[in-house]
DNA sequence: CAAATGTTTTTAATGCCTAAAAAACAGTGT
DNA sequence: ACACTGTTTTTTAGGCATTAAAAACATTTG
């Protein structure tokens, strides 16, 4: 009937790991400010943590763990999900599943229905979907998938080369910058564990590769390319999972995590050059896997 | 309380213009094929009309036309338009109108009382302006307008000048299509006009700006530039009315249409040397002029 | 049998409503 | 003056309901 409580079951999760972190005490204001959140959400948090005794009142306003936190008192994943992360992750399982091919017909009710979610908030996904015309719909017709051409995978990837050598030139000029340096390393270590259990986690390869672009272009600067990316991510999902047989995906995942690995490296080492020259290559690489997939 | 009925206004007003221009008999089933609707909405039409005499029926399922169609027959041309059409115009004359800075907030609910639409509408159209950064906004915090930055304007104008002066130089190598010839013929007579008229008309240059791209990317098949294009065009028309005043927009459109003129002419006339450097130096102008309203 | 109409079913557009969450306001204690 | 809490008001998220319009189906008519 209502709008559901998603801030509060996620920021809930959220201050039981804090709790189970540090074992300090806490009030409302400092816990809304440290979940980021207003404290309207913050005190029904405490309130109901008080109520299940996960928390104890300490004096007037301070609240302090009471017990030891187990796996039950977190609320489910999917329920902390907001319904754009839900709708978009569904959206490609379902297609996926149901084997919706190109030019189908997709029916944003029933859709709705088998995600669980309103069909307002599917059509507002579509509608973001349609920016790019991965679907389309005329007025009062349904939605109709089309996927992506080759010739518009083509000017994508024209366009982030010539913006994105250049962004990761201008990161390694930058790279005494210790707030850069942090975020790279970070990110580095992800790949490097992503590298030695591709086998378990190979599905976790577009994800990270999504992040290492955004966090690139993000300190960079380049916007245009960040809202691009942003707009056609569950595009490059759906190829990813559509187009590429398992084998070849993990020679792709491979060969596209070292290739981050090294452009990185060349950053923090400061050799503008390098890291123009590599991330050129590696969309070029890109480029040539994805026209194969036509 | 519902959902209106605009497409049977922008119809039944559709069909009071075929009238006035043929007088032959019609059926439902034929005016569905000529509108371009449903027989459900071409039926209701002819219903509503026989009510108001308008048409006649002619044997078993035959209208003809009874009597001559006055203005007040027509549905007002506000209650015709689509959501999407109504607040993309009503948004920027809002906040043209109340001069909302950038950085103000926007309220989504007060928009859609002002404009007469459904908060839901409101939404989605701010949801695909904020694609691009031209109004931001965090989860459960409120709109912020963004504007477009001088990084941002400079980016796409460098992603434009990548595939705009090639397309328009393939067009130049295929000019004895017949179907590219005519419409550029086309295109150029409105130009002319404009050119002719631009005391009158200044306003409609930016229009014929989107056009004149519009057409040549898809003539040449720049898929990207086009959904770029189209996702910003409001932020264009925003930028045109906001910084620049009235003397300057007078030269500027001046030479924005000569630009195009050329470059119609170079095409035309199967120079594509021509038209690639007509169209580069076309973008370099515009990069020009943006750049200084910042 | 082709082309229309009439009827029924399905789907989309979109207004509206309610609870969640934020923000504003007002104290209160230190 | 500050940093907190309690309360009230405002705003957003998003589910839902209702009608418009399309599509499917069935029937009639020339």
């Amino acid at each position: 009937m209502a709008r559901p409580n998603r801030l509060y079951k996620r920021s809930y999760n959220n201050a039981l790991d804090l709790f189970t972190r540090s074992s300090g005490t806490t009030n409302v204001s400092l816990l809304a400010r440290e979940l980021l959140v207003s404290r309207t959400t913050a005190r029904r948090i405490l309130e109901s943590m008080l109520a299940d005794n996960i928390v104890a009142r300490d004096g007037a306003s301070e609240y302090r763990p009471a017990r030891n936190i187990v796996e039950q008192d977190y609320f489910p994943e999917i329920e902390t999900l907001t319904t754009g992360e839900h709708v978009e992750t569904g959206f490609l399982d379902w297609i996926l599943k149901r084997k919706i091919g190109l030019g189908s017909n997709v029916n944003e009710a029933r859709l709705a229905i088998e995600l669980g979610i309103s069909n307002t908030s599917v059509r507002e996904f579509l509608i973001r979907l349609s920016t790019f015309g991965f679907i389309r719909k005329e007025p009062h017709r349904q939605w109709v998938l089309n996927g992506f051409s080759e010739q518009y995978a083509s000017e994508l990837l024209h366009t982030r080369r010539l913006f994105e050598p250049d962004g990761a030139a201008r990161l390694a000029d930058n790279n005494d910058d210790p707030v850069q340096r942090e975020k790279l390393l970070e990110l580095k270590a992800k790949h490097i564990y992503l590298l030695n259990n591709l086998g378990d986690e190979l599905n976790k390869t577009p994800s990270l590769d999504s992040e290492f672009h955004y966090t690139i272009n993000s300190l960079a600067g380049n916007q245009l390319i960040i809202s691009l990316l942003n707009a056609i991510s569950p595009v490059f999902h759906y190829h990813y999972h559509v187009m590429w047989d398992s084998e070849k995906r993990t020679g792709m995942a491979l060969s596209a995590l070292h290739d981050h690995v090294e452009i990185i490296d060349a950053i923090i080492n400061g050799d503008r050059k390098a890291a123009r020259k590599r991330m050129n290559v590696h969309l070029r690489n890109a480029m040539n896997a994805i026209s194969k997939t036509f």
